[in-house]
DNA sequence: CTGTTAGCGCCTTCAC
DNA sequence: GTGAAGGCGCTAACAG
């Protein structure tokens, strides 16, 4: 019932071998015994049995992709851009989420290598210990994606983002703000996070600075506790490490009757599609996420590829995209 | 290099099927005979290889997703959804994205035949006889994720679209709306924004009642396109197909002068977050998008398993959520 | 240019 | 309860 490789072999009249050779162009094949081959795979309706190729090539043309969520936009913006590289390349994607924790991360390296992936693109919000020696036993190329590997053991995609914490400062400085705030998930939840408020601090240290921390990073949640804090406001910029907590922000500080840009001026981190859709719209610190994926599940196939990499760490740029907010 | 079944096997001094026995629980072994097998997998850090497994036992643990497009929030939501029941099942998701493109669609399903998946999660604007007959020659069971398939050919996990459409425009009427406005996607763009323009025309159609149709369904597109339209505004309800067009509707009249609800109430379909993280936020009419994902995977985790079903077109329940915008 | 021959790593009858 | 043997469908030398 299933079609093999040797019932085309047989309608053609021609070894399994030949078949093999103009399925995958691997070698030169006669023009008339290769039209008869296609004929009978048309014929037959043959497929290749993708599982069995794997096995005997040890290659599956398949790449694990393990991220903390698709569902934030963030990320599924970064998927978008893995797969599309990913398909021009002819790889597919396993995807899987991790929901950040390390037990579920490292088992899933385990499981693709069980999987025989070519590659893994990885996203976390903290490199540990336990993940490079997954890596490592698992034997599997890896790029980190949109993640910090401040040793950086391990090829990545990223932007600089404690220099970008610091574009976001002196953004808000030269506008002339005096009093700024930080508002960010709760430390060790995100070293990106963490990471653009290094950036952040150091441009304001000596300057009038507070760091609102406000838990996982969600609006419903971040806009409760920004409400009570902008009771009493005394802040007159403010930079969210993300749009959805730029957004909280903005709302907070209309709820406490204040304004912006015109009590406070605001840039967020990231430019999801949210920063446009709403009022003021989001200055923001782009991010490139779309090719965050692009970029890294490049640098993948040119490692599985064997083609010559200038560098294993590649930041890419961010930049600050003015709107209505400052 | 590579640590096989036949190597473990070698070291616990039994033969491979024994290993494979343990390992699959496939039988009943000793319990002394099982430690030191177990014990040599640990030992030798020994993983089964899935892909060869996939080849014998013809079953690889792996669900094809196809989607229109995982960057957009509704969709990532369900693929969350089918993740999180395939993890649950132990399956693997291999997702792709089609842009709603037929030929790349039906192309799809061929490289997931290929791939030897045991089922594919299917999500499309508008099913065709070229997708039932692809479905066909690949012969693998197929579960329709939020799309419509009129004819109930194949096993689908939906709402109530037209029904829906109805439910919005009642909802308005009882607010003592007079002339409603449905602002949706250009006519055969999704056939689901189609049935949901049926549902509420059923019900407006003797009232005063226009459709806008703003291409694509996108934000940036159709507050353009609604602006004018609002110019000379005669409308004091307005269901939008998405919470997207809900927002550049309510932006729309807010930028001709006008107020919502005040002047216009809206009410959306969807309820992505985006929903809540507006002002107005938007009064919905609220898809399970999660349990779409949930609940059609388990739907065919039950056909895999030969488990009994007793619907293969379920239908799900969708609710008015009222906030601010109505 | 084409055919033959080994495997790839595992599952799955069958015997014992 | 355990072992032996035959595939699963294909790729990849190696001959010719």
């Amino acid at each position: 019932m299933t079609v093999t490789i040797y019932d085309v072999a047989r309608e053609a009249k021609v070894s399994m071998a030949t078949v093999s050779r103009v399925i995958n162009g691997t070698a030169v094949v006669k023009d008339d015994t290769k039209r008869r081959v296609l004929e009978a795979i048309s014929q037959l309706g043959y497929r290749p049995n993708a599982v069995a190729r794997g096995l005997a090539s040890k290659r599956t043309r398949t790449i694990g992709v393990i991220v903390p969520d698709v569902s934030a936009a963030f990320v599924a913006e970064i998927v978008r851009g893995i797969e599309d590289i990913a398909t021009m390349y002819d790889y597919h994607i396993v995807l899987a989420n991790s929901d950040g924790q390390i037990p579920r991360e490292v088992s899933l390296i385990g499981t693709m290598w069980e999987k025989q992936v070519d590659g893994i693109l990885y996203m976390t919000n903290a490199l540990r210990g336990e993940h490079i020696e997954a890596f490592e036993d698992a034997q599997i190329p890896v790029v980190l994606c949109a993640t910090e590997d401040t040793e950086r053991r391990i090829p990545s995609v990223n932007i600089d983002n404690r220099r970008a914490g610091a574009d976001a400062a002196n953004y808000l400085l030269e506008k002339g703000c005096k009093r700024i705030a930080f508002v960010t998930s709760d430390e060790g939840i995100s070293v990106i996070a963490d990471h653009r408020l290094h950036g952040v601090r150091r441009q304001l240290d000596n300057h009038n600075f507070r760091v609102l921390h406000v838990g996982e990073g969600r609006y419903e949640h971040a806009i409760q506790l920004l409400r009570d804090e902008f009771q009493t406001l005394n802040i007159d910029g403010l930079i969210a490490a993300s749009d959805e907590l730029g957004l909280a922000s903005v709302h907070a500080i209309q709820d406490s009757g204040h304004s912006v840009p015109e009590d406070v001026r605001i840039i967020a981190f990231d430019n999801t599609r949210l920063a446009t859709m709403v009022r003021p719209e989001l200055t923001v610190i782009a991010q490139p996420m779309y090719d965050f994926g692009a970029v890294s599940m490049r640098l993948l196939t040119k490692m599985l590829l064997d083609e010559p990499v200038e560098n294993y760490t590649v930041t890419l740029l961010h930049n600050i995209i003015e709107r209505k907010s400052s």
